[in-house]
DNA sequence: GATGAATGAGTGTTCATTCAT
DNA sequence: CATGAATGAACACTCATTCAT
């Protein structure tokens, strides 16, 4: 029964068996024979689809950034405040959405991340994800802060919100939500009050950069 | 060239050896033949001292907590200020300690967070290992927070330790232990700070308990 | 060259060789690696026909029980003579049929009784064979003799079928069918011709009942 | 703690772990080193008394057929009737002796039989013990029956009782030795009563004798 | 487009044997 | 005598991949 425009349905269907199998028995033990038994076709059919098993796998990864940058999208497009607030908050909250908080998800991202350790083409997904996140907080905390401590505001806001999801995931209960967004939450104000005695000229409220102006000590 | 009293010295030559085979090709193709061949020995001596490979995975997982519980220890018996910002300074500086943040340790511990998902005794280590940073955290908090206050800045500087980490050890940089370091600090000095304005008294601090009492909202 | 449709072909291709193999080294010593290079296909199509080794030997013992059977089942249809010991010469000369007295087979048996002694799905087989044997026995012998009788005969009978084709098969010898199958039928007749002294009366001809029936004896 | 003359102790000893071993796991997973935990060794002393495991295979088949004859040699020196008759019924329960028709035994038995086929030594081994039961039990007839008639009784008791032993063996379920001495009974009543009817003439009672010396049929 | 037969290298593990202590 | 450390070949089994149909 062959059909055209099978493509897409199957690509989604083997994708989806992907992370079945990946929740199932881990990303080691999920072979090409279970995710195609998961998926109701045959073995071979997924090299017609993804050359071989490292595309399926950058391929489910693909497919679960893409859903992690919709989640943030969705919410950024239903704004109607415009302020950095907001926005921070979009983030946040995109970073828990159910699709990135559920067991084959968290399952595949661990997976996905000690896979990116050796394997170039993952490292280089994983390093564009890592960099969207600092990026879009950044960018948020810039507009109220000075460069110097909105990069560190928003290296220590994407070091939280990983680092909620990372012991969330590990700890085998279901996932916290709110708790999380909570503490996140309370970062952000923490950082964002630092505008009322900071100002945002860059040049006075960096203490490297003055310390750099000023190499004498003078 | 057997020998007698060989089971620490052979112990801890594999344990090293597989360390460095997570650091070159990863753990899921660490086969016991590479790490016997790293090592020096036959494939056949790891069931010898390490019932089988997860044995040996198990006892090389346990090596790096031990380092990580050992550097808290060392800095903790150094310290002479007993105040809480101090035990938690010293908590943030072994979690940063040489013996965590090379790769080696790091590939190794992603591997093993990846695991611990379909392993129940990995799972086990694992939840151990995460309560105790918590647990000490929370301990010292609670010297100058309420309850809930404390419990609260203890999750979050356990997260925003593990997330500093996490984002460091995924970059593929040479880990910069200093930011890390001083994000985390001041994360620490944030919470501590609510003790001017909050006292220790629990019941007046936690918004849930006030809540609760007051359910009516009168 | 793969084909589809193949399986009857390999699985027979491989019992085979599975029985060639026994019969060349044992058992104990048929490899995987030695079977497959028998049947000229490589190892690993082992397990996509049959499960595992053990299923193949499942199999094989299967395909040998059957051999078995089908010399009786024929051996019976060709019979004109519908008598009792028709019947009887009938299944004695199908368990000394040449397909169970060859090199292979002998061989095969002997292992697979060992093995059932520890492996409870091949014990489950052996004791079905088993049973097999001493039922069509008895249900010949129960035409003309008691039941008691006809069981003890069929019990004597089963017996002596199996212990002559188990010397035959130790001696390591060529086996000799004729004088098998010559004391096999006189131990047949001697129980038959106790149907003249005896009658079917089951109650009277049965010494247990006898016993039980009197107990006081008087 | 060396001693002087254990090596009839060490040897009994490691007998009776193999005995142990295979009773629990079969011939085939009966390890080296299990055995040796069974008997509280090391592994290395094995092939100290004997040369290596078919060595203690060799002598444990060894000890079981000596427990075998003993049997039959302890009940034969007790009789005081010296009739063929009573001879005969030595043999038989002889064979379903206690020592023969425990787990370990009959264990040992069946491996040692499958083993036998393809190790010249163990084949040796297992030709002189059948030829001895052939040999007493047609020494006994002989004294009542013409030769060939001596033959056939002592070939088809031979097989009864190995088949009996057999078929109790696989069974699964406790040994019936009543049951199996009352068919082997009956059996050597039923050849022992021909000496009515036969005389001891060999060249008289021999059918194939008298075959050939009249190949004409005259 | 889709199947599943077939491969063969690679895996963890077991094990009899050796031998320095 | 006795130990147990060490070896290394052999094992059953898994699996991604290929390809004729």
């Amino acid at each position: 029964m062959p059909k055209v425009g099978m493509q897409p349905i199957r690509r989604q269907q083997l994708i989806e068996a992907t992370l079945q199998a990946v929740d199932q028995v881990g990303l080691g033990d999920a072979s090409i024979a279970l995710i195609a038994r998961l998926a109701g076709v045959s073995n071979g059919i997924i090299s017609h689809y993804f050359r071989d098993k490292n595309g399926l796998i950058a391929a489910t990864m693909g497919y679960i950034m893409n859903m992690l940058n919709e989640g943030v999208r969705a919410r950024r497009q239903a704004l109607t405040d415009d302020s950095p607030r907001a926005h921070l908050k979009v983030i946040i909250e995109g970073n828990f959405d159910a699709s990135q908080v559920n067991g084959p998800a968290m399952k595949t991202w661990l997976a996905f991340w000690a896979s990116s350790m050796h394997q170039p083409d993952l490292h280089r997904l994983q390093r564009i994800n890592d960099h969207r996140l600092y990026s879009n907080l950044c960018c948020q905390f810039r507009r109220v802060l000075p460069l110097y401590h909105a990069r560190k505001a928003a290296r220590g806001l994407a070091a939280l919100i990983d680092g909620l999801w990372l012991r969330g995931a590990l700890s085998g209960d279901a996932f916290d939500t709110d708790q999380a967004v909570r503490i996140a939450y309370e970062y952000m104000d923490l950082q964002l009050a630092k505008q009322h005695t900071l100002g945002t000229d860059d040049q006075a409220a960096d203490p490297t950069r003055t310390a750099l102006a000023n190499p004498a000590g003078a």
